[in-house]
DNA sequence: ACCTGAACACCGTTCAAGT
DNA sequence: ACCTGAACACCGTTCAAGT
C-alpha cells in the first residue's frame, strides 16, 4: 500500500521459487555467462551460500529454471480436436519459448533427460495414438520430433551467444554465411555454397514449421 | 629404432596437430571434464601457456578436435550411386562417431555453426539434388536431418556423462526410466509412462536409423 | 620464436560463525 | 533453521622471464 510496492525482498524468506525467478531475470538480461551464484546472491541481497539451502547446486537450478519456462510455454496448448494440430501447437510453443529465452536452448540440448524435455516428449507423444501411429512406433516418432526441437534449440542458443544483442537475426545469418565462404573450400562444399546465398533471407520459425511438416509426413507412413 | 619407440615428444616441436591428438586422448579417457589446460600440458610435458602459441583458446581447441573426429568419420562415405543410401551412410557415420566419442555429441549440439556441423550439413545436403528435392526445399530437408543428429548427439553425450563408465546402455536407460516414474505424476504424463516400460529394451542405433527413415519418407513428399 | 610456470581473475561450493 | 561471507579448490588465460 505504500509508495514503494516491493523492496521488502531482503526481509522475505528465501524460497526456491524466488531464486528461480531471479535466475530467469538474470539469464534474460545478462545471458548464460551472467548467471553466477555471486550475481544471483547480489540480486537477492543475500549471501552466496544461502542459495544452497534451497537448491542443491547450479545444475539443479538450471534444470528448475528451464522447467519453469517450458511448463509455462506448454500451459496454453490443449491437446484438443485435431491430433496433428496438437503436435504442431506443442512444437511451436517450445520454439517460441526458445526464441524468447535462448539460454533455454542451451539447457534443453545439453541435458536431454531433464524434466523440461520429458514434458515436451509427453506433449508431442500424447497425440500419436490419435494419429494412428502403432504403439511400438510411437517412441520412434516422438523421438524424431523431440530431436528436431533439441537441434533447433542448440542452434538458436548458439546464435544468441554469437550475435551482438542489438543485431537482428538476418544480419547475423549473413555473417555466418560469409564466414562459411571464407573458411571453406567451395569445391569441396558445393551444397553449403548454394545454401549460404539464401541463409540471410530465411525465416527460422518458418523453417522450423516446415521441418515439423516434413516429419509429420514421414510419421504418416508409419501407420 | 630403439626399444622405446616414442618418448621423444618433449623434444618435438609443439604443433596444433599434436595438441589436438592429445586432447582427443584425454577426452576419450577422462571425459569432458578431464580436458583442462593443466591436464593437457602435463600430458604434453610442457607448460600451460605453451598451448596458447598454437591454439587461441579452449573453444578453438574443442572446435578443432571435433572437426578432426567428424572429418575422419565422414572420410569413408562416398556419395556413390544411390542418393538415399548416401544420406543414410553419412548419418550413420556421424552416429557411430558420437557413439565412440560421446563428448563429440556435446560439442556438436552446443556449437552448431562450427566446421564439423558444416561438414555434416554438406554431406547430407549433397544427395538431395539427386533425390529430386527442389532447390528451395533442400535447406529445409537438410536441416531436419542435421537436427536429428544434433538431438541424438546431445542425448548420447548426456548419457555418457551420467552413466557409470562400466555400466552398459541398457541398465543406464533402465535407471532413467525409473527416475521418470518417481519424478513424474503418472496421470499427467501418460505417454511417458508407456514409453518408460520399453526404454531399457530399445536400441539407440536402431531408433536413430528408424528416425532417418521417417525423415526420408517425409522428404520424399517434398518432390 | 617458442616455451616456462607463477600469477591473475573468476568460478562453484563449503563451512564455521552468527541470528 | 536459515543466513552470512570469507575461504577453498580449481578453472582459463596472461605475461614477465627464460632459451
Amino acid at each position: 500500500m505504500t509508495d514503494e510496492q516491493r523492496a521488502e525482498r531482503r526481509t522475505d524468506p528465501l524460497t526456491k521459487a524466488v531464486i528461480v525467478q531471479a535466475a530467469v531475470e538474470i539469464l534474460d538480461t545478462a545471458g548464460e555467462q551472467g548467471l553466477t551464484f555471486r550475481a544471483l546472491s547480489a540480486h537477492l541481497s543475500t549471501g552466496a551460500g544461502a542459495i544452497y539451502h534451497h537448491v542443491a547446486n547450479k545444475s539443479e537450478l538450471l534444470t528448475a529454471v528451464t522447467d519453469e519456462v517450458i511448463a509455462a510455454a506448454l500451459h496454453g496448448s490443449d491437446d484438443s480436436a485435431e491430433p496433428e494440430h496438437g503436435i504442431r501447437a506443442v512444437m511451436l510453443d517450445v520454439f517460441d519459448a526458445i526464441d524468447a529465452h535462448p539460454w533455454v536452448g542451451t539447457q534443453l540440448a545439453a541435458e536431454p533427460w531433464q524434466p523440461a524435455v520429458l514434458r515436451i516428449f509427453n506433449g508431442v507423444g500424447g497425440s500419436l495414438d490419435a494419429l494412428g501411429v502403432p504403439g511400438p512406433s510411437q517412441f520412434d516418432a516422438a523421438s524424431v520430433l523431440v530431436h528436431h526441437i533439441l537441434g533447433v534449440a542448440g542452434q538458436y542458443a548458439a546464435g544468441a551467444r554469437l550475435a551482438s544483442p542489438d543485431a537482428d537475426r538476418s544480419t547475423f545469418l549473413g555473417k555466418v554465411a560469409a564466414r562459411w565462404m571464407t573458411a571453406v573450400d567451395a569445391d569441396e562444399y558445393p551444397f553449403l555454397v548454394r545454401i549460404a546465398k539464401t541463409l540471410s533471407e530465411h525465416d527460422d520459425r518458418e523453417q522450423f514449421r516446415v521441418g515439423v511438416d516434413v516429419i509429420l509426413a514421414g510419421i504418416a507412413t508409419l501407420r
